[in-house]
DNA sequence: ATCGTATATACGATCAAACAGATGTATTGA
DNA sequence: TCAATACATCTGTTTGATCGTATATACGAT
């Protein structure tokens, strides 16, 4: 069943999920703790309007250990794409949509984003590599 | 000062508000009186919902003797107009808002819409011509 | 001035959204 | 097994949106 409007529209109308849209729009693929990191909101907070994006069928997650990560629907219909894109054309050079962007890309640079730590050491898994 | 993407889509989430935005972007101008009869809702109901458009600057009025005209705000952003041209593509063959147009298109097929009767008689105004 | 009409707004009640904080669940390495 | 981590969800509370109804305002005709 396609998504109606009004519902897209009220999953977008609230702040921090058209932040973690747009971010979605940008990397493709983003765990929750980037989120958190970028919009430097409280976990629980990002969580819970993650899960609201879910139930509108918004985007998708997926999990991988010990993280789960989140992608724009696949099966979004093709009006909503333009709505979103050309809200991401608009806010790209805007604040705090861009200054999302970037605290992602700075986290990404610096490392594993959020690599687990046991023992006071780094942890590699299947999808976070270590630098050497 | 442009229009917040949030402030767009928080508007345009309440079916009532888009219903009558994509009006308008069918009908170019339209009264209070035309849309009660489109949407089937009470007068209140409507001009509380066209006030919020309006404080939003997503639309423009002009009065004209008793009625008072809306139209989409002629500086609305481009990006606000690429949503609202999509969402208009989308929904034009679906229920609701087929129906609201047709509904229109019907009301001004049958004479002056909401032309005021004095004494049981039609009366001729500035906007409002009756037929002969 | 007064009446009738179109539209706007004020009032009071109700309902849903959002929040912070605490707790629960799944996963992994030891 | 246990401890640590990432994330989800629950709980109680507060805020804000929406509603129906009543009333106010603006305008034109009498």
């Amino acid at each position: 069943m396609p998504i109606e409007p009004t519902d897209l529209f009220t999953a977008i109308s609230h702040p921090t999920r058209l932040r973690c849209l747009l971010l979605l729009l940008r990397f493709e693929e983003l765990c929750v703790c980037e989120f958190t990191g970028a919009l430097g909101a409280a976990q629980p907070h990002v969580s819970r309007h993650l899960a609201q994006l879910r139930a509108a069928q918004l985007v998708a997650d997926r999990r991988d250990g010990l993280w789960i990560h989140y992608r724009v629907h696949p099966g979004l219909a093709d009006w909503a794409w333009v709505v979103l894109r050309a809200t991401a054309a608009e806010t790209e050079s805007q604040s705090p949509y861009q200054e999302d962007a970037m605290r992602v890309a700075a986290q990404r640079g610096s490392g594993p984003h959020c690599a687990p730590v046991i023992g006071g050491r780094l942890v590699s898994t299947s999808s976070s590599r270590v630098k050497p």
